[in-house]
Formats: structure tokens, sequence, C-alpha cells
DNA sequence: AAATTGTTTATAAACAGCCCG
DNA sequence: TTCGGGCTGTTTATAAACAAT
């Protein structure tokens, strides 16, 4: 009831019900070197597939893992276990149930959870050590429990899909009025006569950012004009036009201002400005992706060979979900929740999609870099783009230290063979700008506080961060073309130039979006202070705040290793805090020249950041698009995952 | 009137008044390579330093150049001047001149200029190529004009300082409520009775991410938490104890997390929060730096040796300016309004302080690189503090690009010796972490849309911000001791860790904070589509948009030429569009055991980062304190910027 | 002179997570 | 001990002030 205009909830952000469930099984405790086993499924231990519980949230111990999750430790790594995860698996249970187990601390601290979704997707959960921040987490070795459905209120977004989806609107306008607690502005938009009754003039559940980006990527060459921008969501979303106040605009323009996503490029002449989204940054977030595809998946874009344990959506969103919302011009489909950005708390991982190798920390970027320039500092040199987040918010000097140490660590080997990306593709913009999202200020995660990680390849060819992702269709009735991600032949190499200076010079997060500071090798800084934890790998001589002593710590010199060459991490510190290059480019999802083209698609393969969702998963990285929360459209999630992690299969 | 609160306009922005007049010295016509001239003034063209006209802002013609201003054709770039500019000089006229001058074109484009503040501190101003983006921008060869006293009112703070010395105050808390199209605001704080009359519960002119870090860095450790940066605030600015609604400090945590620049540290126990400035972006703002000082400069923390043509203060504020605000508590002093944080449109480019050398690339980053990491792709290893950030607002790919570009330019020679920074410090962090500022979106400028950028080293140890900097003295008010931008011994090696993720893995501005892009020279991407730009350099092959092709971009492993060294740039487009390493860590400014221990001060010697000031001079960098702006306390400005430009001497 | 476009800061708010009484 | 409230921290929305065209 302030003068201030209430900020309309799109999507409610809401904490996974993590219960801090001390329950989990005391496999974590026995904290030494686990035993080396491969990433094969053999000797995963494995969760029962039975039926799920629909409990209630209550921090019950009664949790199952759904889906025949199956675990194992990890073959080099302490403290860290394996878990594979079916395509259909309840992924929040699984969280959950990690989550819990990541309270338990090792010798070496907290455990670490690697996830591999259905024997195609790889994960990597972890909790760093024991921080005594949290007293409560002294209960280790409690019984594994697994929570089942969180997903029902954990996902409010489904919720919203459901009542846009059942036509239950006219209260969403009303509440913009009324609920606003500005009475006054209720009688500031009395154009919207329908709002009341058009399910399509009730606000879309989807933020400015990722509307932009729906715009955007609706094009081919994937530039729009700020005016472009605005007849777009006005045509794909009658709320603005209907609805809305006119500061929608503004917004819109704030938005396009204050994240690093999206870019301003000029025609030739200079007299035209175009908005383009940061080919690292972008998850080709289309509108289609969001909306239920009313055909089965067909044609996809890439190969995509449904594979490993996939069980059929376990559990979906209440029936009404399941509705499609009337067509109407090109939003008949239902709106799909998005999944929560993956730059925000989280630590995406480079999944070793490609063969077995990654590329050297900086390898690529020498490829194109002059030689001259000996200074290969190059933090995060390496694809660089998914790495695990897991970080203290630092500076980049810190981060360079976090990576040097990582490097320096035991078995972290370089493997300057890049297989997955075709070398000119790799040349120099790989290393750090591989990592990309929207830039928001973003942090590392303070080791006290890790929860698993989870670490999910998207399904499909875009990195649709759609919570049900499955359509690879374009949207069939946007009049423009969408792009499918591949670089339309012609916007990418127009006469367009930038055109606003660059600011922040701060390589990090800076910038308001942007993958996750393990993304920015740079960035991750070991903590300086950080002498709270026993990890060593954390470490670094100088403090956080002096100054020269930032210089001392290597740039990312670190190169990752290949998942399958397990000794990723001497410790889960290591994992925690250092970004891993995770260099392999994964190419086999498409093929090499499909990749190349689709710079787009790079989330996908790199590190499928999903910056566009408002429901947040704090600290939990949930970077794919998981078929089975809400509802069965599965054809495209069943992309096979094995295609890419030839282990798996 | 609208339901959401107004704004408070705490320091309003203003556009210099850069008139764009026509009229500059033809001698930036001739733009064929200019004589090599070295930067010894006595090749200066020098400037009347006549008495300043107090003209209006009009686009008269009748600009003079105040203070003895000297301009001098660069030894070896073309289309470049080298203009020396007494520390007294009116900067704001300067900038004008330049800016107009900057508009006409030479064979290779706009004009470029780099500034030496009055035979101290150097600073380059450019503008690239001439881009069609602007039709008027035909006057080429126009006469040189000055304006003159343009700060009376572009620097709006003046006027609020002056106003708040002079005990005007009153209407400020009124303004807050009546003003606000809010009057229901006006009852929410009745506990500041006094307000009406108290200057102290004025607003200060400054905003949330200047108080923060005036707060942090009054500090010695320079880490404060939440709450006591609330109640510093409070202590220093009555105005937030007094009149400001509660919601004050819902901004304070908005801004720590927003910005970049703001890292949340953990102490070793984890149960204690701890937010500091990251070294990088800290500039060392603090309160004592915006008082005028009550006493003359004296003690200044590194030698300083008030030099060259510096003719005290031909201009200040109005008279009433020089107002001390009645000494209260720690605030007696009368509060400086901030230059325009440097990290907004502007390029900060590395001042070649130190000897002659710069430093390669990436070549600190090696030093505490593990050898195993070959791929030195680092795009902008060297001390990437200070470079040209007049870019545009690219991918971090596109940044990649750039630094190649700038690399691979003729007269760039690498120079390994890093001779102000002391081996260990440069380390690994220096890369790419060099740059920084708060973290927000940030861009490159575009060419077409380029003015003359002003380069100005701190007068000061600390890059205080302020526009009559001077005080070197702590906050005597201040019961916590000023930690002087040197490294607190406790602080930096405490056992704090970094709690937050981090979110941001996307290495360009990320951030909302840092340094501009220059400094991030990952991210200053060459302009894919900048084809409408003539200059090679910036052209890169792939369009900004394709993801593979950013890999082909080497990462900036051009290193800088150093200023006397002068082919910096084959073109006015390369010094423009490439972010230059400028590695060379100025050591020259205070000992090095000092700069090593002031990681605060890193803005000083490496970049000068103003990211806090409100007051933004639109592409234009002025990352100076200028002590002739407002007032006569000129004491600390007189530190010799020779020390630092032997050249100069 | 007005509208559009773009950048920044301020403010409010919705949550999440933690701590503490 | 638990529960609820408060504090801390992160994000998004909205308004606004400017700047630049």
């Amino acid at each position: 009831m302030r003068e201030s205009p209430r900020r309309p909830i799109i999507l409610k952000r809401r904490k996974l019900p993590f219960q801090k469930s001390e329950s989990d099984a005391g496999y974590d405790e026995a904290d030494g070197p686990r035993c080396k086993t491969t990433l094969t499924p053999s000797t995963a231990r494995c969760f029962p597939d039975g039926p799920r519980c629909k409990t209630t949230l209550t921090p019950s111990t009664a949790r199952c893992f759904p889906d025949g999750i199956r675990m194992m430790d990890h073959p080099t790594m302490p403290d860290t276990q394996v878990v594979v995860i079916p395509k259909a698996a309840d992924l929040q249970s699984v969280i959950s149930a990690l989550t819990a187990k990541g309270k338990e601390c090792g010798p070496q601290g907290r455990n670490k959870f690697i996830l591999l979704s259905g024997s195609t997707s790889l994960e990597e959960s972890k909790t760093l050590g024991c921080l005594s921040t949290e007293p409560k987490g002294d209960l280790k070795k409690v019984k594994q429990e697994t929570e089942c459905f969180p997903l029902d209120d954990s996902l409010t977004n489904i919720q919203w899909l459901g009542k846009m989806s059942s036509d239950g609107l006219g209260s969403e306008s009303n509440q913009k009025c009324t609920s606003k607690d500005n009475p006054s502005d209720c009688h500031q938009q009395p154009k919207a006569p329908e709002k009341e009754k058009d399910p399509l003039s009730e606000r879309p559940p989807y933020s400015y950012m990722a509307m932009i980006q729906f715009a955007i990527n609706s094009k081919k060459n994937r530039h729009m004009t700020l005016k472009e921008i605005y007849n777009w969501i006005e045509d794909h979303f009658p709320y603005f036009r209907n609805v809305a106040k006119p500061g929608w605009k503004n917004s819109i323009r704030h938005n396009l201002s204050l994240h690093d996503m999206f870019v301003r490029e000029t025609s030739p002449d200079g007299k035209i400005s175009y908005w383009t989204i940061r080919p690292e940054a972008n998850r080709c977030l289309t509108l289609d992706q969001v909306y239920k595809p009313l055909v089965d998946p067909v044609t996809p874009t890439c190969p995509q060979i449904p594979q490993v344990g996939f069980n059929k959506q376990q559990k979906r969103g209440p029936p009404e979900l399941k509705k499609v919302i009337p067509a109407t011009g090109g939003t008949e489909r239902k709106m799909k929740p998005l999944l929560p950005r993956t730059d925000s708390y989280l630590v995406p991982i480079q999944l070793p999609l490609g063969q077995s190798l990654f590329l050297p920390s900086s390898s690529p970027a020498t490829l194109a870099t002059p030689p001259h320039a000996p200074s290969s500092s190059t933090p995060s040199s390496s694809g660089a783009s998914k790495r695990v987040r897991i970080a203290p918010k630092v500076s980049q000097s810190d981060v360079s230290s976090v990576m040097l140490c990582a490097s320096t660590s035991q078995d972290i080997k370089e493997e300057p063979v890049s297989v997955s990306v075709t070398p000119e593709a790799l040349p120099s913009k790989t290393r750090q700008q591989e990592n990309s999202s929207s830039r928001r200020k973003q942090r590392l995660v303070l080791p006290a506080t890790e929860e698993p990680v989870l670490l999910y390849p998207n399904s499909t060819l875009f990195d649709s961060g759609v919570v049900s992702d499955v359509s690879p269709f374009q949207d069939t009735h946007d009049p423009e073309p969408q792009p499918s991600c591949k670089p339309d032949p012609d916007s990418p190499n127009r006469e367009y130039t930038f055109k606003t200076p660059i600011k922040s010079s701060h390589p990090s997060s800076s910038t308001p979006s942007k993958l996750p500071a393990v993304l920015e090798p740079w960035r991750i800084t070991p903590v300086r202070k950080g002498g709270m934890l026993d990890f060593s790998p954390i470490r670094t001589p100088s403090g956080p705040q002096l100054t020269p002593q930032r210089h001392e710590h290597t740039p990312f010199s670190f190169n990752s290793t290949p998942f399958k060459e397990l000794p990723l991490f001497s410790s889960p510190r290591e994992l925690l805090t250092c970004s891993r290059p995770s260099p392999r480019r994964s190419t086999a999802t498409c093929s090499r020249e499909l990749l190349q083209e689709c710079a787009a698609n790079r989330s996908l393969t790199e590190g499928l950041v999903l910056d566009t969702m408002n429901d947040s998963l704090s600290k939990i990285l949930v970077d794919i698009s998981f078929p089975n929360l809400e509802d069965d459209d599965l054809g495209m999630a069943n992309i096979s995952w094995s295609q890419f992690i030839p282990e798996l299969k």
C-alpha cells in the first residue's frame, strides 16, 4: 500500500523445499578417497525406482529417489559420489536428497555429487567443507532420504500455467491494480476491457529479460530494434498491449541496458541500433519453447536418441496444467515455466559432452592469440563454458588464485586436445567468453553453505530453459522465422557495429548477467581470507583486499580433467572453489557444423545456462529442462544424452 | 505523482556542455603521422593561459584553453595530439575543446588526444574514425575553441555542496516528501524534526554505491558488516538516520548485491559476513576526500612533488562553495563532488606511470600460473588495468578480437618487463582482474559516436573521485582509522572466506561494476559487424552473434606500448577499439612496497577508476581528481605527476 | 520542441536463508 | 527445541532523471 508500485509477481522465487533433513546414507561419511570407479552405472548404487511418494514438504525423513537413480562413489574424489539420474526422475526429489546429503561432511568437508542425467547428462553437485557456519550441520552420516514431489509447490510456475491455461484469468489483471497496493494504478490502463477474460492478456510468467530474449531470438538474424522488441512483445503477450502500464517499455529499456547479455549494435550507417544477445549468453530461448507443443516432438534439430532409464513423466503437474491455451495468434500453446537461471547462485559445470579430451585452459585462446603474447595468464582460457560455479563472490584476482590452486592440485591434468570444437571456432574467445549469461552481480558460494549442485545438460538443442523442454519446433505462429539457434548468415557478419561503450571492465559478473563465475575463471578468486576452510587449493597467500597480491595468483591455468578421467578434483574443495575449465566443447550433441553455426546453442554445449527464469532454486543448479516436471511432452526430452556421454551407454 | 516514490536526485547527471562547436585549431586536421615528439612539453603547443572566460554554455565558438594547456602532435600516431593540461586547468574546458576537436576527422578517422595532466598526469582522449553517425561532424579543421567555466553548471554537485554548506537545507527534506509526487511519504519519517535546519540532515550528494565505499574504506581492514555500514552511514550522513525512509537500508543491501565491486566475505567461523570492495575496483574513496580539508595538504601518503605548470585554482565554484560546513562529528568539512565514474561510457586508459616497460599481456598471470596451462589465451593478461574503453558493447569474444587486432597492429610491442609491480604481486590476477569498478552493464562506445577520451591520472594516492581532490588526510572525525588505501595487515589475510556464490560467469561487464571493458580485455570484442568503420583493426571476420566465431579472436595478446614509446596505435581506430593493456604497472607513484600494500590504490596506479560518481560525463573519461574545479585546496593536487612520467619533467 | 532510445540510480518488493529469542 | 520474526542477501520490477539523438 505504499506509494510505490508493487512489483508484480511474475514467477515467485521459491527455495526448493530442501528440508535439510539430516537423513542420508552414511556412505558419504566414509570420506576417504573413493574407489576409482568409472562413470559407468555399473558401480552405481541404485535408488529404488519406486513410485514417488507425494509426501508433503514436511522435513520428514521419508524421501525416496525415484526413477532409478544410481549413485556411485567418485573414482578419485573423496567425499564425492556420482549420481546418475534418469531423465524422468524427479529432479526435485533428487535435489532434495542430495541437498540433505550435502550437509554431511566427510574428512575433507562436505560431500560432493556429480550428477549425470539419466545416463546422459552430467551433473555435479557438491558441497564444500563443513564450515561451521551452520551449527545444525553436525548430523553426519544421517540416513539418506529423498523428498518426493517437492515440485508441486516448489515450482510455482506450474501453478501459474495451470491457472493461465485454465482461463482462470481476470484475477490477474485485477490483481495488477488491486493487489499492487496501488489502487491509483487501476485507472491507468483502461484500454483493456477484455483483459478480464482473455487469457492472453494475463501477464506472462516471464521476466522482461526472458521476453526480450524470446523476441530477439525469434528473428533469424537475432537482432531487433527496440521498437521491434516492443512490438514483438505486444504481439505475443497481449498483456503488455492491453493491460500493462506504459512504464513497461521503460522496463524493457532498463533491462536492455542493465543486462550484459544484451548488446547493442549499430547498423553500418550508424543510424539504426539493433539489440542482440551475446552469443555466449544466448540460450536461444524462444517463445515456442515455452508453449507446450501441440504435436509430438519430431524432426529434432539434432540427432537425438531417447535412451537410458528414461521413465516418462513420473510426476507432472496437476491435470489442469496439461490444458492448452486456446490458440490465438502465435500464442495458442501453453506457456511452460522456465527453469531458474543457472547464473543465479549456481555454478555451472561444463559437461564432458565431447569425446574425452579437455581443452587446455587457455589453449583455444592461444590459437588465435598472437605469439608475442607470452603472458598466457588467461585464467579460464579453456572452454570456460561450464564449470563449477560454487565459489565465493570474489574479485577477479581471487578467481585467478582459485584457478591456480586448482591447476596446482595433483590430478588435474591438462589435455590440450580439443576434440569437440573445431579449431577455428575455438580461437580466442572461448576462454573467458564462453561463460555467458545475463550479467548481474553474481558470486561464488561460500563453501560453508554449500549444497549439492545439479548440473544438467539441456536435453534439447537449445537451452530452452523451459521446465518441460521439448519443442524444437519453431513457433509456427510467429511470423518471424525462428532461427533455431543457427547463426543467421546475415546478421552475424552484417555491417553492424557495437554502439554502446562498454562501461564495465570488470571481468567478473559484472555485469549483470552472465554465466557464473566459474565460467569466468578470472573471476573466481581464491578466498584470500578463506582460511576458514581447510581446503588448501582455495587458500591463497594474499588477502582479498590487497591489490598487489592478487597478482600472485596464476590465471586459471589449471585445466580441468574430463569427467571420465575422473580425478577432476583432488578434494571437494577444489570442485567447489575452482572453476573447472571442463574444456572440451561438447560437439557430440550436434554435428560440428551445427555447433559452429549455432553460436546460440552454446549454452547447451558448453554450460546450458538458464538465466531467464524467475523461479530460482537457490544454490542448486538445474541447468536443463527436465521433462517430467509438469507435463508429458517428453518428445525432445528424450534426446539421448548418451550421445554426449559415451560412458553412460 | 505516481504511486511510486520518486527517485531523489542526488547528483544530477549532466552531460558536459560540449557544444560540439566546430571551432578548433586546424592542427588536428593535418592527420598524417605526426612528428615523433616525445612527451616533453617542449614541442607542446601552448594554449593561452589566460583567465577563463566564464562564458555561458552557449555553443559559442569562443572557447579558450585555460591554464597553459599545451598540445603537440603525437610522435607516431596520426591524427593524434598530446595535450598537456596543468592541474589547475579547467578540465571541463579542455574536455569541451577536445570534444569539439574530436569531431574532426583526419585521414584515418577522428582525431585522438592523449592527455597529460599538468605535466604530470597522462590522459588519452581520442575519437574514432568519422563514422557517419553524426552528420554534423563535417566541420573539420574548425578553429579550436575552449569553453570556459562549464563547470559552473556542469557540476551540479557544486551547487549542492554550496547549498549544503550554506545551510540551505530544510527544502531538501521537504522536497523528499513534496517533490516526490508522493505526499503519502511525508508522514513516513516524522522523526526528523531538525532536518529542516540541519545541513547534515540533507541528503548527501553521493550515491549509495559511493557511500558504501566511503564506509568500507573507512575501516582499516576494509571490510564491514552490513550493520556497520548502516551505522557508518547514519553516523556520517544524518539524513539517513533522521530523514530517510527505512527503505534506504533496503537500497544499501540492493547496492551491495547489485554491484560487483562489493564482495561478501565470511569470517573464519562462517558466522559473520563482511562486505569488502574488490581491490581492483576500490578507488579508496573515503569521506574525508569529499570534504574539503580544513588544513593545507601535508604529509601526503606518498612522496609528492608539486611540480609543473600548476596554476592554482584558476576556476572555482561560486564563493559560497568555499564555505566549510560547520564541523559536526566527522562531517564538518565541506563535501566535494565526485567525478563521474569512469566505468560509465568511458574508456580508461592505463597510464604509463611506471618506467617505460609494459607487462606482457598475460605475463603477470603466467607467473603464478602452473606451467601446464599452455593455453595462454588470456585476452587481457597484461595489467589490463587501464585501457581504452571506447569500444562497442560486445561479448567477450568480441573483446578478444579487439585485443587481437591491437596486438597484431604494427607498432605495439610487447615488453614483458613489468617494472611497476613486484613480481609476486603480478602473478595471475593482474590480467583481467585489474580492471575493476563497480559492475554494471557497461559497453564499449561505438566509434561513430566517439568523443575525446580524457585520461587523467589521479593526483592523489587515492583515486578519490573527488572533483577537487586534495585531502590525503584521514577523516579526523571518523572514529575508525582511515586505511589510507594501505592494505590493512590484518584484513587481507584474515580467515574470511567469500560466502556468496558467483553467479555471473560472464566475463565482461558483469557485472555491474568493474573497470571499463578495456580493463576487461576479454570483453572488448571487435565489432563483428563493424564494417561501417574503415578501421581495419576493429573488423573481425565473424559476426558478433555467431558463437563459434568468437573463438577466432586472440585474447588480448597484444601488449600495449608505453606511452613514451609512442607508436601506441597505428591508427586512432586502434586506440579506440582496442583495449590497450598498457601493461606497465605504475609504481612510480608510491614506493613499491606501498603499492603492493595498497591494493586499494590500484585505481590510481592502474587506471584510476572513478565509479562512484553520479555526474557522468558521457563518453569522456575523466579519471582523476581535478583540483581546480571548485575550490582552491590544491595541496594534494600538486602531487607531481612528473614522478610518474619522467618524460614530463 | 518533442519523441525515441539508452544509461543509471533509487525504491519497493518478493523471496530465500539464517540467526536468534 | 521449535517456531516465528528479524536480519541478510539476491533479484526483479518500476519510476525517474538524464543524455543523446
